[in-house]
DNA sequence: AAGCTAGGGTCAGAAAAAATGAGGCTGAAT
DNA sequence: ATTCAGCCTCATTTTTTCTGACCCTAGCTT
């Protein structure tokens, strides 16, 4: 007999995801592409949340948004409750999968430093699925579903230096005698490192401007290729050209080297536990030493 | 020219919830009370997060279910995540309506002890609203959105212990002369508090077996009122027929009064801070002397 | 043994929520 | 003055979620 009890209903948790993904990256925009949705779902929903509270949480500004202090009060404790829910998905996904790992990296170093030595660990560890997903930047890993990542970076576990020098098929290596030749020849470029031209001519010719010439790709995997084939002159880091350069299919024409201040880095999302599958894939990436 | 980014989507918030639910109650049915929906629908939830780990989260069995070790392990987790979630929306309230105060009380209390102190409130407070929900058990207060909770308890702030007396019209009174003619008249009985009268007899008549009979209400307030218009003695709780009793409504015909281990109690959801609203409205609610 | 009950499962259809896509507005930077 | 990045709106579409009705099973009751 007892009355159905008309609850006060709760706000929507995804209108809260919106707002802690805008507030925290101070924009809509941004918030949608974390979301991995259209800003005017955004928009949509921290409306909605807005007017299921009475309350205003962003000012608009034709340039942005920017919280208002209602807004600012509430954040951190989203953004806590938010880490402590992704971290509890990680661990659920971890107890449903325990052999399972989840690597991000770009997509160079997925293709011509991981990809090479992935048979190496299937056959090491043949029990462990290793799922790699390319992107072209680092991920949050106290949100995103990953349980290693394998960026270039200034902390983390080093697994390699980043070298980098001209490299080129050999049959075009015979036509230059030094850097100023590169004046004549197509320097090929990747938008990723869209600097390394610029970094490598500060060293190797002080005092001179230089502008490579040449066409730029998205993908340095398909620009190594070029370069093999005789296309131009890549700079090339020296973790992703080894392959190419131990048979033979890429030389390096000059001797001027230049170590970046950052390396191939590898982070985990959480502390490894010891004998976990995660553990062991970053035991044998980090055991990965150098061919020289 | 970057290639659209094919990421792998997370799992759903609300398919988490139902888990979360299901899992710390041990039961779907339950879970669908407390989420306000079908037991259908989490039966649907927890079987899309468990298609989508690839692994079950519960053993059903035809008495219920039961969680599994990769559930069992993965709930700690949600539980932190999902009570921190229910603290950032607390903030996010007091936040947005500084001035309200949300209240959940018993239907009983509601009516004949909140309400009449609620004009002496609003007195002393004008700018506070006060939101009062009627439940028919304590909330929990970790997650429900409620800033303080007034129920029968055994801890919490006393603000009145639990004395309870037959009660009845004065016109029936003159017809009682002891307990032993109770089984001659209707005995006025409520849900809630179903034990009330086997209690009190147990003190009054120690040895008698007395069940009581009469109409059943489910809600007190209607009971009282019935026991006014002489419908017959009811078990009054003194903080509850105080008002009737005060201007001659309702009469105790027998001396004997039985206090109950517990009392009406308030309990906040979080630390009050002093001189917010809901600090004013606790220290009100506290100040409540009983009028003797 | 038959009936009852509590707790889950399933399914089709309905309802609600969320997302899109196209167009518009604003103000800072060029 | 023009461009451009960001946000807003709105109609429409897509996806998700929920319901409602019914079935199934195991433990109790009668």
């Amino acid at each position: 007999m007892a009355v159905a009890p008309p609850r006060p209903k709760d706000l929507p948790l995804s209108a809260l995801r919106a707002f802690e993904a805008a507030a925290r990256l101070e924009s809509f925009a941004a918030a949608a592409v974390e979301l991995g949705v259209t800003p005017g779902a955004v928009t949509a929903q921290v409306k909605g949340l807005e007017a299921a509270l009475g309350a205003a949480l962003f000012e608009r500004t034709a340039r942005g948004v920017r919280l208002t202090a209602v807004g600012a009060r509430a954040l951190p404790g989203f953004v806590a409750a938010f880490d402590a829910m992704a971290g509890a998905v990680q661990v659920l996904r971890a107890e449903a999968a325990p052999q399972t790992v989840h690597i991000a990296t770009l997509p160079a170093i997925a293709q011509l430093w991981l990809s090479p030595r992935l048979p190496d660990l299937r056959a090491a560890a043949p029990e462990i699925v290793v799922s790699i997903t390319a992107m072209e930047a680092a991920p949050n890993l106290k949100r995103a579903p990953y349980d290693l990542s394998l960026f270039p970076g200034a902390s983390g576990m080093l697994l390699a230096p980043e070298v980098i020098f001209p490299v080129c098929s050999p049959g075009l290596a015979a036509r230059l005698r030094g850097p100023e030749d590169l004046a004549a020849v197509a320097c090929l470029q990747d938008a990723t490192w869209a600097e390394d031209w610029a970094v490598w001519a500060a060293e190797a010719m002080p005092g001179q401007r230089f502008t490579p010439r040449g066409p730029v790709f998205s993908l340095y995997a398909l620009a190594v290729e070029e370069a093999a084939g005789g296309a131009g002159v890549l700079m090339g880091h020296e973790a992703l050209v080894a392959g190419h350069m131990a048979r033979g299919a890429l030389v390096a024409p000059f001797g001027t080297r230049v170590t970046l201040a950052q390396g191939l880095r590898l982070w985990s999302a959480r502390p490894l536990r010891p004998g976990s599958a995660v553990q062991r894939v970053a035991a044998f990436l980090a055991g990965q030493g150098w061919p020289a």
